[in-house]
DNA sequence: TTAGTTAGATGCAGATCGCATATATGGTGC
DNA sequence: GCACCATATATGCGATCTGCATCTAACTAA
C-alpha cells in the first residue's frame, strides 16, 4: 500500500473505518441432520429474527480470540474445533452502519451442543434444511427443533442464512479428506457413529462396507478393544481418532 | 451481538477499531512454476522488503470492490478470476498499527501476467518455491525471475509469505474439482497446456493419458476443430472451457 | 522420402467402490 | 438353556477408475 494512503488511514478521523465483527456458526447434529444454535434478536434491526452469536473484534484481540470469546460468552463453550470460514463485507448487510464480519465455524459434538443449548436458554437449537446436493450451494433454511413436527422456517437476520449455507458447503467439501468429521464425535466412537456424522453432513446415505474400508484403510482410527454398552444387540467396537501425524 | 456492545462500537471514539485492508496475490505461471507479482517497499516498516499489492477498504466499498481496485490501480488489470482467500488478523502483523487484512487470490493467464509485469515496472515477477507436496502447507519462498540462475530468496514483508503459501494451498485443493485451472489459460488452449497448468500448480508430473481421459470425460471441454499453429510437429487441437452449467 | 517430435488412442494390470451376501455376537423372551 | 432378533463385521464380485506402456497419426525439416 502506498504511504499517502497509509497516512490517511492512520488518522482514524480522516477516513471512516468499517466496524469489524465475528459471527460464529455453532454447528452440531440433531436427529441425523445438521443443526445450529441461534439467538433471537430483541432490538431493531431484524427484531424477532434469528441471528448467529457474534461480537465486535477488540483492538487488541485476534480474530480467532474474538471468535473464542463469543463462544465462551454466548455459549459457555471452550475450545471446540473452530475455523475461519469467510469474511462478509457487502454494503447493506447491517442497515445501521458498515460492518464487515468474519464468519467462523465451531463444530460441537452432541454433549457440547446439548450443554450449550441447556446452559444458555436464549440459544435456540435449529435444524438446518439443506435443499441441495453435493457442493452446489444455495439457500439453507432453519427450523425450530423443539415443538411439533411441521412448523414455519425461522426468519434469519442479516446475511446469516448465507453464512449457514457456506458453513455446510465447507464442511461437505472438507469432510472426506480432512479430520473435521471427528470434531463432531466424542473421544470414543463406533464406526456407525462416524458414518452417521458423514451422512448427516453430506445429506445422503453411504454404503456401509465401503465406508468402513475407506475409514480403516486411512489409518486414522485406533481400535480401543472396548465396546459400546447399552445396546440390545451385538455391541460395536469403540475407536479413537489418531491424528494423522 | 448485544445492544450495549453495539452502541459502544457504534461510537467510533468509544472503542478503537482495527483498520481493514485487502492484499492481493497476483498469481501466474512462469517457467512451469507458480509466480507472483510483488512490490518493493520503500518506507518503513519492512523497507526494501517485498510485499503483496494491497490497500485499505473504503467505508463505502465492498471487500471484492477493494480487491478489484487494488488490481486496477496497482497492476492495471481488470476482471481476472478473483476470489477471497482468508482474513489475517494477528496482532503484530503490522508494527505501525492494528490492521486486519482480507487476502485475495487473482489468477492471471500468461498474457495478463506479462502485461501487468511490463505495464507496471514496479511490479516484480517472482518465482515461488513450494518445498512441500500435496496440501501439507508450510513456508513458501520467492525468487527473482529475471537475472541469473541462482540468487537469494526475496525477503517478504509482514506475513505475506504465509499469504502466498495459503494461495498455493487453496489452489492445489481446488484444482481438480473446480474450474480454477482454466483461469490461468487463454480462451483457446490445448490439452498439453492444461496439463502444464496442473503440473505447475501441483508441483508434480501427471500421467498424460489418464489426465486427458479425466478432463475429456468431465465434459467441460469443447473441441473447436482448430489446431495450434507454429509448432514443428503435429499440432494439437484447441479446446474451449465450457462452464459446467 | 525419411527421420524426428509430439498428439492422440488403446490395451492391460492394480486399486477403488458399490452392492449383495454371509457370518459373528450381543441381548431378549420363552 | 435355547431359539430369535438386530446389528456388527467380513467377504466376494463386477463395474469403474488410474497408472503405465505402447501403438498409431500428423506435422516439419532435411
Amino acid at each position: 500500500m502506498s504511504e499517502d494512503a497509509f497516512l490517511a488511514a492512520y488518522d482514524p478521523a480522516a477516513y471512516e473505518r468499517p466496524a469489524l465483527a465475528v459471527d460464529v456458526v455453532l454447528l452440531g447434529l440433531r436427529e441425523g441432520r445438521p443443526a445450529a444454535l441461534l439467538l433471537r434478536r430483541a432490538q431493531h434491526p431484524f427484531a424477532g429474527f434469528w441471528a448467529l452469536p457474534g461480537g465486535f473484534v477488540g483492538i487488541g484481540e485476534t480474530l480467532d480470540a474474538a471468535a473464542e470469546r463469543v463462544l465462551r460468552e454466548k455459549a459457555g463453550i471452550a475450545a471446540p474445533h473452530l475455523e475461519q470460514l469467510y469474511t462478509f463485507g457487502t454494503l447493506g448487510r447491517d442497515p445501521r452502519m458498515r460492518i464487515v464480519s468474519v464468519a467462523y465455524l465451531a463444530l460441537l459434538p452432541d454433549r457440547a451442543f446439548a450443554a450449550a443449548s441447556e446452559g444458555m436458554p436464549e440459544l435456540m437449537p435449529a435444524r438446518l434444511d439443506v435443499p441441495w446436493r453435493g457442493e452446489a450451494g444455495g439457500p439453507v433454511a432453519a427450523f425450530p427443533l423443539q415443538g411439533s413436527a411441521r412448523s414455519e422456517p425461522l426468519s434469519l437476520a442479516f446475511d446469516h442464512a448465507d453464512i449457514l449455507a457456506l458453513a455446510i458447503l465447507r464442511l461437505r467439501g472438507k469432510l472426506d479428506y480432512s479430520d473435521v468429521g471427528f470434531a463432531l464425535l466424542p473421544e470414543l466412537f463406533t464406526l456407525r457413529q462416524l458414518q452417521d456424522v458423514h451422512e448427516a453432513i453430506l445429506g445422503l446415505p453411504l454404503n456401509k462396507p465401503a465406508f468402513r474400508r475407506r475409514m480403516l484403510d486411512r489409518g486414522w482410527l485406533e481400535p480401543t478393544g472396548a465396546r459400546e454398552a447399552g445396546s440390545s444387540f451385538r455391541p460395536a467396537e469403540l475407536y479413537r481418532f489418531l491424528r494423522p501425524r
